[in-house]
DNA sequence: AGCACTTCGTCTGACGGTTGAACGATGGGT
DNA sequence: ACCCATCGTTCAACCGTCAGACGAAGTGCT
């Protein structure tokens, strides 16, 4: 159980006011105690609380129609920044956000297949969270915390990647290996739940608590939340719905398996699709995925009749892996994402939820919402940043609180601060 | 937000100790400190909470080792009962039991396709309940609660039947019928929902907090526990698993769509593959699901080779969804029962799990159980039984309460207590 | 200016909870 | 008779939320 003294109660109430202010942007102390269903005498509590630490800061009076004025509570983006790093398989994206989770600057190195040991990926994180400091100006002493995405399945408490199939590593200890470098706290965890801490911090989470983020690139996943909640699963596991199967001795896909979603509907999947059907087709890219996609987005847009039957097979397989999230969990809203959904989605979006009607169960299908990402930037290095932000703030409550590592909502893997 | 006020940290510790109280069959009270984690004083406080409401009693001393003697605490049987009500396609059964959930009576009444409105199904679930407490000699006065079990998917709070696709029924006002006739505080929902939360507390749930359910019958489906608890999804249409698709085009199920995983692994799925490979065959009953998979189990204990390749193809489908199953969301344990699994799960399971192997992302997979359910009697009944003793138990608080209905588990539609 | 009124925010006391530490209860062993 | 182990209770310290009273800070009207 989670609940235990009233100190729970406390890191609940300020959590909640302090997402709400997230949510909202900013917001009077009496619009935060309807938003949070609090009385106003606990948000005035939990709102000086947050003030004395900085966390918060009044930012303007305005006018209430003939009453006291409404101080206007916001985030305070000066108080510290965080860090949060995309490593994916081609690329590792680095972010520097402030405290309000504003990007301040972004970098991205390339990451090719012959340089993917994690060595190799140590050293470009480095690379980028040095490049983003200077960019953005930030002293090294202002970052509260590092956030790091990597594919596959994380242990988070020992800041292990157990499994990462593309890059073929099992049991890196990466935050290890990356503490020495970087002596500041850390927290790593995988894409999937990145993006859906994304979304629920800043996206169709704000309204919705039970979300089902589906993330469509060269890897296939989606991330689940249930009451507001991330899914993990036992072993941080839960989201791998790109590897379920939707062809009995289909494809074979990278995992090792047959006909998971993920060799249908992932970017190399639709290339696939695109290569089975025209050979040659000068939509192909062998060697870029994105530029494939992108040249397959225009061939859309201009009515081309092999790009439609791409689209609309693609569609099809999507609709079956929808169909089934729908089904298991029926979450009030599905937001897709990922760069193939930016880049397919116009059509590819409309296309699969439409046929997902016919692969779910009626009434599950009639109360869902389907959504296309509306975050700006890229929600997977911001889902990062919000891993250290959480961390950070979990860390703020520590001095008054007997255990705290007991109930810190990220496990930090710190070095010690001092030399 | 659900943590509100101290009263919410109590209403989960007085929770956590009776369901403690209720997995261990007895406890002392430092045993049940020590099993729920919280402090001595703490337990004592809400065991003599429980004591004055009658709900447990102290059942005996036994002797710790040359200190003072524990006192066992037990739930008390006699301070009431509740009814489960199982409303299954072929048959009502009836379970009445006492406080601490053992069963007192049982009866089952036939339900023949032509005899399943709403209508007939409350005349059985009124006869079944007058026949039970007959059996039993419960006086009515003495039951706490009833909840009835009815597939499909529910509106709890308005005790409809929103749509039961094998009973062909659509906004059925099932509470609202039954009420006059059966005038106790009445739970509706549906036998997913209500096996799973028998297996949550009296199965596989007593260890582990994230699981699933499957239940194979004539209809299959599945429940979710995150967190010890039991997900309901927006519309409570969680766990429509049995309707996610397996084969593209596939076989039209009874929901409208085709290629579900209940037309292949359902009871009447099973049959149709018998009977495709062996149109003749005389295991098939036609008439009678139950004793043609009866007689499947029979051939395959003598080792017949029809019945090995209609079961090898059934766990060909049962693994794919249950690979998907473990990809989505990697609980500790998947629980499989049903009639079907009763009667073939000794065949089916261990292939069926093997093969999901071939479905399941690697790392996700190796860190999950597989159980048969060790339940005795009916979960479903049995978990009905449990939403009406939550039902119970949540209104107990609620004298000290200031708002209960928000906070009750179950929502009761009842009829004022006097006439 | 004075006053009524409106709205935002704070203060206070009542109430409900958990918990460590001391203590009482109850047995066995010597 | 005395010590010791173990179970359970009592008590005071501490930490929460919240309703209601009250203070603060404006507008609009006279």
């Amino acid at each position: 159980m989670g609940i235990r003294s009233s100190r729970d109660v406390r890191r609940a109430s300020r959590f909640e006011v302090l997402h709400q202010i997230y949510a909202l942007g900013s917001a009077s102390r009496s619009s935060l105690a309807s938003a949070s269903g609090l009385s106003t005498p606990t948000v005035a509590t939990v709102v000086s609380e947050l003030l004395d630490w900085g966390v918060i800061g009044e930012v303007c009076t305005e006018d209430s129609g003939g009453g006291r004025p409404r101080a206007r509570l916001a985030v305070n983006p000066a108080r510290g920044f965080v860090v949060g790093v995309d490593v994916s398989e081609t690329y590792v994206q680095t972010d520097v956000f402030d405290l309000a989770l504003q990007p301040r600057a972004s970098d991205r190195q390339a990451l090719d297949t012959g340089h993917n040991h994690p060595g190799d990926v140590i050293d470009r994180i480095e690379r980028g969270v040095g490049a983003v400091l200077g960019t953005a100006g930030v002293p090294r002493a202002d970052v509260v915390g590092i956030g790091v995405s990597v594919p596959g399945r994380i242990d988070r408490a020992g800041g292990v990647s157990v499994f990462a199939p593309n890059f073929a590593w099992r049991q890196v200890p990466f935050i290890e290996l990356l503490s020495p470098r970087l002596p500041l706290p850390l927290y790593l965890d995988n894409p999937l739940k990145a993006s859906t801490m994304a979304e629920l911090w800043f996206g169709a989470g704000r309204d919705a608590r039970d979300l089902a983020v589906v993330t469509l690139g060269t890897g296939v996943g989606a991330g689940f939340a249930v009451g507001g909640t991330l899914v993990r699963g036992t072993g941080n596991a839960a989201g791998e719905w790109g590897h379920s199967t939707v062809v009995i001795d289909g494809r074979p896909c990278r995992c090792g398996n047959r006909g998971c979603l993920e060799a249908y509907v992932g970017a190399p999947g639709i290339m696939r699709q695109l290569r089975e059907r025209v050979p040659g087709s000068p939509l192909l890219r062998p060697d870029s995925q994105t530029a494939t996609i992108t040249a397959l987005a225009e061939a859309l847009a201009a009515g081309d009749p092999v790009a439609e039957a791409v689209l609309r097979q693609t569609a099809r397989y999507l609709g079956v892996g929808i169909g089934t999230l729908v089904n298991m969990l029926d979450p009030a809203v599905v937001v897709l994402g990922g760069w193939v959904t930016a880049l397919l989605g116009r059509w590819l979006v409309p296309a699969a939820t439409a046929l997902a009607a016919r692969h779910t169960f009626a009434p599950a299908f009639h109360s869902v919402r389907f959504e296309t990402s509306a975050l700006t930037g890229n929600p997977i290095s911001l889902g990062a940043g919000i891993f250290a932000l959480e961390g950070f703030l979990a860390g703020l409550g520590v001095s008054t609180s007997r255990d705290p590592a007991r109930h810190t909502a990220a496990i930090a893997t710190t070095t010690p601060p001092a030399v």
